[in-house]
RNA sequence: GGUCCGGUAGUUCAGCUGGUUAGAACGCCUGCCUGUCACGCAGGAGGUCGCGAGUUCGAAUCUCGUCCGGAUCGCCA
């Protein structure tokens, strides 16, 4: 049985002075100074310093045996400090609890790590031990936020008239995109529902029912291989809308945004935020999602080389690829050495065949392939590069579009090895008029870039026989300072086209029907024009609160290998479980 | 699946050109201490150097394999 408290443990001021109170929470530090015990005692809401004195033997020497980590109750009276032992450090730190009754709930082992923020434990003895990880301040602060946002997501949704409508997380397994999680159906032998990677089909579908507005913060599930900001299990603030267009939904979103940064970080966003077409975003940046909190943007100088002497230049450019470079400010000093360094960097994690530098120095230009250019073709390459006295300029050759996305990458990198990122700034992006889909080499079959629900540009739909790869979509991606933080589109509300591009997709029409037939022939019915978006929460709490990885703001995160270390999940099942679901485990597995 | 980094005390790390009994800090335990808040002081306990094989008179240290964790590429509509 527990003491019913009268305050927390972060609530207590100078203005309860003299009250008589009950506490409960956790020892965080306890400083034995003989005749004299402090502790600090923590829960979720502050810390507030209790104090033993001798007057009471017996309540002492009960004292002499807590430790860190006990969950106690007190009850005592709050004291005034004297001035001079004030802890100006904290929000009780006026007052201490002078106990004159003491409980204790439960004793504690000590803990693998000590329960304070700023530890260096290594984050598997901390998943390991997610329940005492969470104990930690920082830790709590970040699924405080994340609370607290969802709040107002979920608020600013009901204000707008928005239906909060939950979608199955059993359904069916569908081609396209990320491999599924499988459950099996018991009932149902040899068949297997699949956990949603998205409630995309069952939103549109709404709209189609004339809920007019939905949302939902809903759990999605993708099996592929982890990443620091991406996880199995992950959660999106999923929304439809009927009767819209994009500027509907950036108009909505935008709002969200800022309303979500100016109350929970004090940050004033400007609306509307900029957008960016993609292929702006591609040869500018070198990314669908480019960080504008610098520049180094890219320049295009291949009409300055293509009938240079350096073969590399000239060939690359007569198969139709490109030479692009980047300018880096006041850099021209940088040596060999550093160069090289950088240049195995680039080869290594972009697969760029290799880099060549130029430098403006003195007022001379000099370049790493200079025997094979003359000066007028540097001075065209400096000047289409923007280039001054004193600058250092970075140049990749190769086929399109993957030298942009390589030089992306260089800039990035750039940034950081010179600082020039202001990281005091906060920039919101729309890319828009992404291409509707892309050649797969591997499957020799178009996929779609979003899904392929997303409508082509009207103005597009006739090259979908011809050149699919042509057709811009209807898609849009929100990022916030170079990470995606969402992305949706306005779909398809019309069978027939919906139809088509499942066929220039490689989905013939029986597959399509057997897959897609309900979202067709729901379109037969009275389709609304529509459109939505999904942002990923977890990402965007991350980004809010400064966290390293997205396992920082979820409360039992999967490691890199998809695994529960705390309760050590996945695991095995009985052979009993397995017969009622029909399933026996094939010989490769390693039991 | 590939590449890179790491695995030594409860925790974080040092030791790694092979050579006495593997160290430090924090934490933990004991004692002293009435104004601490990173309390202080004195003392103490605590190790299968991830695991296996190899080289060697001798391996935490070198080699190979393997397991585990992380970062990243592929992958992620």
């Amino acid at each position: 049985m527990s003491w019913n408290r009268t305050h927390t443990c972060g609530e207590l001021t100078i203005n309860n002075q003299g009250e008589e109170v009950v506490l409960n929470g956790w020892i965080s530090t306890r400083r034995d100074l003989g005749g004299l015990i402090f502790i600090d005692l923590r829960d979720r809401y502050g810390i507030t310093q209790i104090v033993f004195d001798e007057t009471n033997k017996e309540l002492h020497e009960m004292a002499e045996d807590l430790r860190s980590e006990y969950v106690i109750g007190v009850k005592g009276k709050v004291i005034e400090r004297d001035e001079e032992t004030i802890n100006p450090e904290m929000p009780t730190g006026k007052i201490e609890v002078e106990v004159t009754d003491l409980v204790v709930y439960s004793k504690a082992e000590t803990p693998p790590f000590e329960i304070k923020d700023g530890i260096p434990t290594n984050e598997e003895t901390r998943l390991k031990y997610r329940y005492l990880d969470i104990r930690r301040k920082e830790i709590q602060d970040k699924l405080m936020l994340r609370s607290d946002v969802a709040h107002a997501v979920r608020n600013f949704y009901h204000d707008k008239k928005f239906a909060e409508v939950e979608t199955p997380v059993l359904m069916r397994s569908t081609p396209e995109g990320a491999r599924d999680y499988l459950v099996p159906s018991r009932v149902n032998p040899g068949r297997f529902f699949a956990l949603p990677q998205s409630p995309q089909t069952y939103k549109q579908l709404l709209m189609v029912s004339g809920m007019d507005r939905y949302f939902q913060i809903v759990k999605c599930f993708r099996d592929e291989d982890l990443r620091a900001d991406r996880q199995p299990e992950f959660t999106q603030i999923d929304v439809e809308m009927s009767f819209v267009d994009e500027e509907n939904i950036f108009e909505v979103h935008e709002e969200l945004m800022a309303k979500l940064w100016k109350e929970h970080l004090d940050i004033e966003i400007e609306t509307p935020f900029q957008r960016m077409p993609y292929e702006e975003a591609l040869h500018k940046y070198g990314s669908d999602k480019p960080d504008l909190r610098f520049g180094l943007e890219i320049n295009d100088i291949s009409d300055d080389v293509k009938d240079s002497e350096f073969k590399i230049f000239q060939s690359t450019v007569a198969k139709g690829g490109r030479v692009v470079s980047i300018t880096v400010p006041g850099e021209g000093t940088m040596g060999r050495g550093a160069l090289d360094r950088l240049t195995d960097r680039v080869q290594s994690q972009t697969g760029a065949a290799g880099m060549i530098f130029m430098k403006w120095q003195g007022g001379e230009l000099t370049c790493s392939v200079g025997k094979f250019l003359d000066d007028e073709t540097m001075a065209n390459m400096a000047e289409t590069s923007g280039a001054k006295e004193g600058d250092l300029v970075l140049i990749l050759a190769g086929p399109s579009p993957a030298v942009y996305k390589q030089m992306g990458t260089l800039r990035l990198m750039v940034a950081k090895d010179f600082d020039l990122i202001q990281t005091d700034q906060t920039k919101f992006l729309w890319v828009t008029d992404f291409p509707l889909m892309e050649w797969s080499k591997e499957d020799l079959r178009y996929h779609s870039l979003h899904h392929p629900f997303t409508a082509p540009k009207p103005e597009d739909i006739d090259l979908l026989d011809e050149e699919p790869a042509q057709v811009k979509s209807r898609a849009y991606d929100l990022v916030l300072n170079g990470n995606e933080l969402g992305g949706g589109s306005i779909r398809i509300h019309d069978s027939e086209l919906q139809q088509k591009v499942f066929n220039v997709l490689g989905i013939d029409d029986e597959e399509a029907n057997e897959k897609f037939g309900f979202l067709m022939d729901a379109f037969k019915y009275g389709a609304p024009p529509h459109g939505g978006i999904a942002f990923g929460l977890d990402r965007i709490i991350m980004l809010m609160s400064g966290a390293q990885s997205l396992r920082d703001v979820i409360a039992f995160p999967k490691n890199q290998r998809a695994q529960s270390l705390m309760d050590n999940s996945p695991g095995e099942v009985d052979e009993e479980q397995l017969l009622e679901l029909h399933i026996s485990l094939r010989n490769t597995v390693n039991k």
